[in-house]
DNA sequence: ATACAATACGAACGATCGTACCATTTGTTT
DNA sequence: AAACAAATGGTACGATCGTTCGTATTGTAT
């Protein structure tokens, strides 16, 4: 959408940029923002580090385009999938199992690149940190927003907070991408996808359309 | 208990290496066990770099040092003084309350030392990952053993799986400081709160002795 | 054909990194 | 008094960092 212009050099160009984001999301993943270090990556794709660098221009410009190129993953693998099962607890459901899968699949080597950058930064100023919580907050909003369409549909207690039902999913999903990566494995999800199915059928227990706890 | 020996000059040296430890677990806490550098935590301290240096021998060890210092920290301030409070869920209550407190009081100004930290090396190999993994390990063992107290004096229905209860209690924690750091200040806290104390109440729920949630 | 624009490279910059070596000072041991 | 040990400082090394400059290449305009 950004390429409407069929101009051959800012074409080559964005391919060299998806080429390095592709890296480069991988690398932050692991090693964080400030691990990203453009002589590294220009190594890694056997190219110079001036060009590297002069395709973005400045190294915050380069994380800030990394951040966004984790977004476009993120939504594509997570998002996206989701919203195609009908709105309820269904897609509720939908969206916190596509979330374990996005971090147990390792989509990102460093598990969630969301969670790795945004503790990196969370302490401190600037562009990056405001586009980091702006992603979380967007997540948030994404999930309470679902938990909204499930209560309007009966499938929610009335009485249900939604921001406090968020945060605790939100939680889960968050406390388990941390365990499995400090080596507790497959039964963090485990106790991730039990607490979210425990807590989903408990706030659904005094709602009037029932909710199966699978689909 | 290690300065048994009144030898003057490792004694002097351990004040030194205490005065850099203090500071390094603050810039680690923001910056990371990465961003401390040797040479800015001497021209913060007045020192020499070779000096500081020399006092640890390696920048790992001066990393393993921090994660030692920032871990009698958090000890001080959160585990001894939440074991005054006799077993049960009293004391469960007391720990999470303690835990609340030390990120919300900014113990370190980055949040939770061990969360900044843990998130940094999760996903890397090391001496430095292994410490702190081990340190994750002993506190949610620490919430499962008091979770095991309150379990056998009947305030946790014997049906609760200790594990999982603590994977959740912990998430929230996290959580909570995750939030505050990134903007949402106080509430996250208080979502926290009451997502403890909901839970802990829905596992008294089925108990033999009551618990009044406060506690 | 000519002027312009974006990509890419090579070389070099000042700064900072962790570390090594050597000397000095200070405290302990014999 | 002499021998030793630990802390601390001064200097310098090689590596890497982000960034700048000049230049060649390639594609698009006029």
């Amino acid at each position: 959408m950004l390429d409407e212009h069929p101009d051959g050099r800012v074409r080559r160009g964005n391919a060299t940029r998806r080429a390095v984001l592709r890296r480069a999301v991988d690398v932050a993943s692991v090693e964080g923002l400030d691990g990203l270090s453009i002589g590294r990556l220009a190594t890694e794709l056997s190219m110079s580090k001036s060009g590297l660098f002069a395709l973005f221009g400045a190294k915050e410009e380069l994380q800030l385009a990394t951040i966004r190129a984790a977004k476009r993953i993120y939504i594509d693998t997570v998002v996206t999938p989701a919203l195609e099962t009908p709105p309820g607890l269904g897609r509720v459901w939908a969206l916190v199992a596509a979330w374990i899968d996005y971090s147990r699949g390792r989509v990102f080597p460093g598990g969630c690149f969301f969670a790795r950058t945004s503790y990196e930064y969370a302490a401190r100023d600037g562009e990056v940190r405001d586009a980091l919580t702006a992603s979380r907050h967007e997540w948030l909003e994404l999930i309470e927003q679902s938990l909204a369409e499930a209560q309007s549909l009966g499938e929610l207690a009335g009485t249900e907070a939604l921001p406090q039902l968020a945060f605790e999913l939100n939680a889960f999903l968050d406390g388990a991408n941390l365990d499995s990566l400090l080596g507790r494995g497959e039964p963090a999800y485990d106790q991730a996808r039990r607490a979210i199915r425990d807590r989903l059928a408990s706030a659904n227990r005094a709602a009037t359309q029932p909710w199966d706890g699978t689909t």
